[in-house]
DNA sequence: ATGCATTGTCATCAT
DNA sequence: AGATGATGACAATGC
């Protein structure tokens, strides 16, 4: 083994301590070679050293953590010892012989200041978070209940027969059909009686057919084709829901009598009763009364009045109208399950064939079966009216379902990301206590190395004017300090 | 009386 | 071009 003691270097800029072999890390035996050190032959400052060279060596990955760039001695060939053992760039290092009690850790508050708190969650590709929708469902069947539909009565019919008449989305409506030059609000009331100007046309306002598209609709006192079992009715009255208060006692007399005419023939084409009728989804969506759903437990209670049902049944535009069926409050008696607004229509208008069918029928099934009868205008345009909302009704409740799951779902990666952040958080506090004891030892084993470092007379190397700088090849020289980096010291 | 949830509907855009 | 799906917005309704 050469000899490493006080290593003396010639008071050059720049002094080769020693040619360290291979790398200065990893556990390589230091065989320090100093050319031109002077000997002084003490086997216990030796090994000392050694041992000093080696723990220092040791840990030289250091260098890998931030190197805080100090201006290189002359050229860039120079990696700067200093930079690995930085002085008070966070409070622990010292540019002298740091004591061993120096080394205990400082707490984690000191490193606070030097980091930033913000873990981007966005480095992270947890492939966790990819959790597919489907996890989510079952956990919202159970949270959602299901959709039911339902029936109730209608407080717009009330309102209507207190002739309390409009609101802010018939006038809307209105304003809108109008604004395209068809007030199909207009189109639609009565031509049977003139003056019979429905109030309950505001509320109908969105009743039916699409924008421009539809022809006014035939009513029941428009002769209509197509409708076996129909029987003609004289009466005033849309196609859709009429108004008690406003009707004459004829009217209403032949409203009763049509709409129990037809019910008496409508099951004959409609499936079995109301429920089947109207029912896009009709295991999904009727009321079920149950526990769950007290609104059908209720509902089934009611008892609609079935004579009025084109006149008072249901008069809502929007929300309920499939629950929208009027119930007297006088004594009434049992009747089919109430229809939708869109039933009622189709009841109105004599269509041949049951809602779901028209809604659910695939195009071609569906074209085919409008070739088996001969509709009118009206009845064509209500029925693809009809199919529309249908299915449009049937999107809309998959879009909230869609919805409520992806809320879900953004719900439970939320709480993953936060738990991942706080394991990352303590992750990161962990290795800032491991860095600052690293640098905390770094700065000992320098400030030992100097401590055995002696100059040509036998003078120790002041640590504050030489500095230890590694190059690429491993090479350690001794080099005096800049005063700019002695500035920078202080 | 008020706020919220639910639901149907319309308008609009994309496929 | 028309049918259909998706979705935001709105309004009605019930609780």
């Amino acid at each position: 083994m050469c000899s490493t003691a006080n290593y003396v270097l010639p008071l050059r800029r720049t002094c080769e301590v020693f040619a360290a072999p291979g790398r200065l890390c990893g556990g390589v035996p230091m065989t320090n070679h100093f050319p031109g050190a002077r000997t002084h032959g003490a086997t216990q400052e030796t090994q000392e050293i050694d041992v000093a060279w080696q723990e220092l060596m040791a840990i030289t990955e250091l260098q890998e953590f931030e190197v805080p760039s100090q201006s290189s001695y002359e050229t860039a060939q120079y990696q700067t010892m200093e930079s690995m053992a930085p002085m008070g760039a966070y409070g622990v290092a010292q540019p002298h012989p740091v004591p061993p009690h120096a080394c205990e850790l400082g707490t984690a508050g000191a490193y606070e200041g030097c980091y930033s708190e913000e873990v981007p969650v966005c480095q992270r590709q947890d492939g966790g978070a990819e959790v597919m929708y489907g996890h989510a469902e079952s956990e919202l069947h159970q949270r959602m209940p299901p959709v039911l539909s339902h029936t109730q009565p209608s407080l717009m019919a009330l309102r209507e027969q207190m002739g309390i008449s409009g609101t802010s989305q018939g006038h809307r409506r209105a304003n809108a059909c109008f604004s395209q030059g068809l007030n199909r609000h207009t189109l639609w009331t009565t031509h049977g009686h003139g003056s019979h100007v429905r109030s309950a046309e505001d509320l109908e306002s969105d009743s039916g057919l699409s924008l421009g598209s539809s022809p006014p609709l035939a009513s029941p006192d428009n002769p209509v084709v197509g409708a076996p079992g129909y029987r003609s009715v004289d009466m005033a009255m849309t196609y859709s829901d009429g108004e008690p208060d406003n009707m004459t006692e004829h009217s209403r007399r032949a409203h009763a009598h049509y709409s129990l005419d037809y019910q008496s023939h409508s099951h004959s084409y409609l499936y079995s009763g109301a429920h089947s009728y109207f029912s896009p989804q009709a295991a999904l969506s009727h009321a079920q009364p149950n526990a769950r759903n007290p609104q059908a437990v209720k509902e089934q209670g009611q008892v609609p009045v079935n004579n009025d049902m084109f006149n008072d049944a249901g008069v809502s535009s929007r929300g309920s109208s499939q629950s929208s069926f009027y119930t007297k409050p006088q004594g009434s008696i049992s009747s089919p399950a109430p229809h939708s607004r869109d039933e009622r229509r189709a009841i109105a208008l004599k269509i041949p064939f049951p809602m779901d069918k028209i809604i659910n029928l695939p195009v071609d099934d569906f074209n085919e079966l409008l070739t088996q009868y001969t509709l009118t205008d009206t009845q064509l345009a209500l029925v693809r009216d009809i199919r529309r909302r249908g299915k449009n009704k049937v999107a809309a409740q998959n879009c909230r379902k869609r919805k409520l799951e992806s809320i879900i779902h953004l719900e439970g990666e939320l709480n993953q990301l936060q738990t991942q952040r706080e394991h990352l958080v303590q992750e990161r506090l962990e290795f800032q206590r491991s860095l600052a004891f690293i640098k905390c030892r770094l700065t000992d084993l320098y400030a030992e190395v100097f401590t055995h470092l002696r100059d040509e007379d036998g003078q120790p190397y002041s640590i504050n004017e030489y500095s230890l700088q590694q190059t690429p090849d491993g090479k350690i020289y001794l080099v005096p300090q800049t005063n700019m980096q002695k500035r920078e010291q202080c």
